[in-house]
DNA sequence: CACCAATCGTTAGGACTCAAACAATCTAAT
DNA sequence: ATTAGATTGTTTGAGTCCTAACGATTGGTG
């Protein structure tokens, strides 16, 4: 379903184009897979968990982050997800629409505005993250237990070393 | 810069929220970790690579594909991006009008469309190439040779194990 | 030869992404 | 007390993402 091309097919091209450079192979093949595994694994939770469920892949983030720290204010939201605060005000206001949040303005500080799940929100959740969960189990029971934790730690540092640039 | 909490203080709040539920925490963090790295090196390489050259990150992405196997269909760039054709389409006309990409129907069958770098185009992935596969040895440089290897081959596995349903 | 089904790229509409600019609000300094 | 600066959430505009529907083209079959 991905490419036509192996990723050696590739590599041979890119030698082609670049002859005399040298190429660090390794460290391309890291991050190619980060993002293609990264692609397949949401592509694949959105088909057979969220999509039953009407809900988009970034709906479901924000649905979380809000369940799990409720009541959270849009800053922490953006945050914690990842994005920024305008993609935020978006995807709240869609989930507002369908009656899963609620948004409520601080009365100590009213520049503040605090989200929480609505009944149905808290409903959902409950019954949608042990789904999301029991699927996760299913795709990282391709590696042994060593390898679960060593790629989630390699997965971690590299995330460090990135994000302090 | 990422979230405000850590992946510890999130699993403890998730036994709250769930008290009897037994939850796979250790799927929980690789799928958790995996988004967390493919946005932040994406974020990376977008700032210290691609912005200075005002390319987006899919718009680099197509261009790549083209350089390594053009002539290519429409179709085939989707297929390696990973994409729908409706989106490389979109993407086609930014690069179309910048100059960096021609598009040319094909002879044989009128109803491809088969795409080229102009020579801009090259000149900028000849240039931009080597300048982003140095950052990602950067970003892999955290990592231990043996540890480069695994997680390539993790990665790869969980994307084979993903994508066959 | 004429039709039918498959396939190509494109368009339409809705959701999400960002950066930049904005009004409202709070805080700190004078 | 008032002003200046910082911060919050929102809006705007351009780009990218998807699915679904569309016209154009092709190939096979009756």
């Amino acid at each position: 379903m991905a490419g036509i091309h192996t990723l050696s097919e590739t590599e041979r091209q890119v030698s082609v184009l670049l002859k005399n450079l040298p190429i660090d192979f390794d460290s391309m093949a890291v991050v190619s897979n980060l993002f293609r595994a990264a692609n397949a694994v949401k592509n694949h939770l959105e088909r057979t968990v969220l999509a039953p469920h009407d809900l988009s892949w970034t709906g479901f983030v924000v649905l979380w982050v809000v369940w799990i720290w409720q009541p959270i204010e849009t800053r922490q939201i953006a945050a914690e997800v990842g994005t920024s605060k305008a993609s935020i005000t978006g995807v709240l206001k869609t989930l507002e629409a369908r009656k899963l949040v609620i948004r409520k303005q601080s009365k100590t500080d009213q520049r503040l505005v605090l989200v929480t799940l609505t009944k149905s929100g808290e409903k959902l959740m409950k019954e949608l993250f042990p789904e999301f969960n029991q699927e996760e189990s299913t795709i990282t029971s391709v590696l042994a237990k060593s390898e679960i934790k060593s790629t989630a730690t390699s997965l971690r540092k590299i995330t460090e070393i990135t994000q302090q640039s």
